[in-house]
DNA sequence: TGCACTATGACAATATTG
DNA sequence: CAATATTGTCATAGTGCA
């Protein structure tokens, strides 16, 4: 208690009210359980630090205050603030989400670090269990939002690097336990060379890359391939510093890997679907482009299968899926990858390339039953209550929104969640607000 | 039409320097 | 501490070709 009142004081010193620091205090513990908070507020565990940090970073000292000012002025022209937001606690929209450095989350397989324990109120928990997922670094004060309409959760983030041989920093949010994962087996490579030995012959030491940076869903023209390989061949052996410089900043950018002599070229699809956790061939059967775009798209499956794994004891006798933005299929191909039977998978996808590589997989590995919508529009929420009174309820609504407008690549229309596509992310909400209050608390 | 290819910054977090 | 440099990012719009 004294402990709280010392936290409040300096809040109020920050030059809050001494509600608004009441509340934060009480939101910050709502997250982290009262005796973590206490416990680890001087210890160096990152998670629990991360939780506790981002509590008193909203409303960091007179810097912060002024930099909030600063962006606030800036996004005028973005227009009123998006639907659905509650009130936000210290009247700006602009809350800060630092992320954790590094960024494993919770906790990782390999990341033995004490882990965070959480506490949901009761009308937060399941049914159904809830997954959202997006990219890590939206512009400022996108994730604040989309937690705030995702009933306060703190987002897990997470950079699958930790995981697999490349980056992909994603928060994701969720109900789900955080006690008793466990990793997929085996562990994907966690290095390039671990994953692509026969890399390593045409591989300069000069070259210190150990991971690929993210998988995106364009990779480099032949132009400029070509361009690297003439500029080595003109250079020295080993070649001179501007040179590796040149070189090197493009194959960070473009995610190339060494094919052959003064020869880098992008990843194949294939190798794509490797890292990313995809069986081989995943996307096989559309062309080259689309395989790519929607690999980019995808989650990384080792990465989400470690989040959902504590399904496994849950459900046995198998799970009802809700899939918003299904994509081709990284939720359930790690769902199946864990061992849990998908009774029914209503899926939501607009990509006909997407769909096609979706209905493929499962026709092939799965005995459940399949209902696809193509717009997330028109799955009303008329429709969402017959599906539920048809299966008696889903079990996990899982999806990921489009990234589009939030996304640091997207050059022309990086508007945030008001964005075109990505506020579809509120089809997203409404959907999940509508299934949580038509299940009402009561096991189905 | 559909596909492959190409050129095109902006932004924020982090690292470095003054 | 402040200014500056570096790094990295689930992309879009336009063009030419079959």
């Amino acid at each position: 208690m004294s402990e709280r009142d010392e936290k409040i004081k300096s809040l109020v010193n920050m030059g809050f009210s001494e509600d608004e620091a009441n509340e934060a205090i009480i939101r910050c513990v709502d997250s982290v359980s009262a005796s973590r908070v206490a416990e680890d507020c001087h210890s160096r565990n990152l998670s629990d630090h991360q939780v506790t940090d981002r509590c008193f970073n909203s409303f960091g000292g007179r810097k912060k205050a002024r930099l909030m000012e600063e962006s606030r002025k800036k996004r005028k022209r973005y227009g009123s603030g998006g639907q659905g937001n509650r009130p936000s606690l210290d009247g700006s929209d602009e809350d800060s989400m630092p992320l954790p450095n590094p960024m494993v989350g919770f906790n990782l397989p390999g990341y033995s670090g004490p882990s965070v324990t959480r506490m949901l109120s009761k009308l937060d928990t399941g049914p159904p269990f809830f997954y959202y997922e997006n990219v890590a670094r939206a512009p400022k004060g996108e994730w604040a939002k989309i937690s705030r309409n995702l009933f306060d959760i703190q987002p897990e983030f997470v950079d699958s690097l930790h995981l697999c041989a490349a980056a992909r920093k994603r928060g994701y949010i969720h109900n789900l336990p955080i006690e008793n994962r466990s990793p997929l087996l085996p562990l994907p490579p966690k290095t390039i060379f671990e994953a692509f030995p026969h890399y390593k012959k045409w591989w300069p030491s000069w070259d210190t890359r150990t991971h690929l940076n993210c998988l995106q869903t364009c990779v480099a023209s032949a132009k400029l391939t070509d361009r690297i390989q003439r500029a080595l061949v003109s250079s020295s052996n080993p070649p001179t510093k501007s040179v590796q410089k040149y070189v090197m900043d493009e194959c960070k950018k473009w995610n190339l890997v060494w094919v052959g002599k003064n020869k880098v070229a992008p990843l194949e699809p294939d190798e794509m679907e490797y890292i990313l956790g995809f069986p081989r061939d995943h996307t096989r059967g559309v062309g080259k482009t689309q395989r790519y775009k929607s690999l980019g798209n995808s989650f990384q499956v080792d990465t989400v299968a470690y989040h959902l794994s504590v399904l496994r004891r849950m459900f046995p006798n198998g799970v009802r899926v809700l899939s918003l933005f299904t994509g081709i299929g990284g939720g359930e191909v790690a769902l199946h990858k864990l061992g849990i039977h998908m009774r029914v998978v209503v899926s939501i996808e607009i990509g006909e390339a997407s769909k096609k590589i979706f209905k493929s997989w499962w026709d092939q590995t799965q005995t459940g039953t399949l209902i696809e919508i193509t717009d997330v529009k028109s799955l009303t929420n008329d429709r969402v209550a017959s599906f539920i009174s048809q299966f008696g309820g889903f079990d996990l609504v899982i999806g990921g929104s489009p990234c589009n407008n939030l996304a640091g690549s997207n050059r022309h229309h990086r508007d945030g969640l008001e964005g075109k596509h990505s506020a579809l992310f509120y089809d997203y909400v409404r959907i999940l607000n509508f299934v949580k209050s038509a299940m009402g608390g009561r096991r189905m």
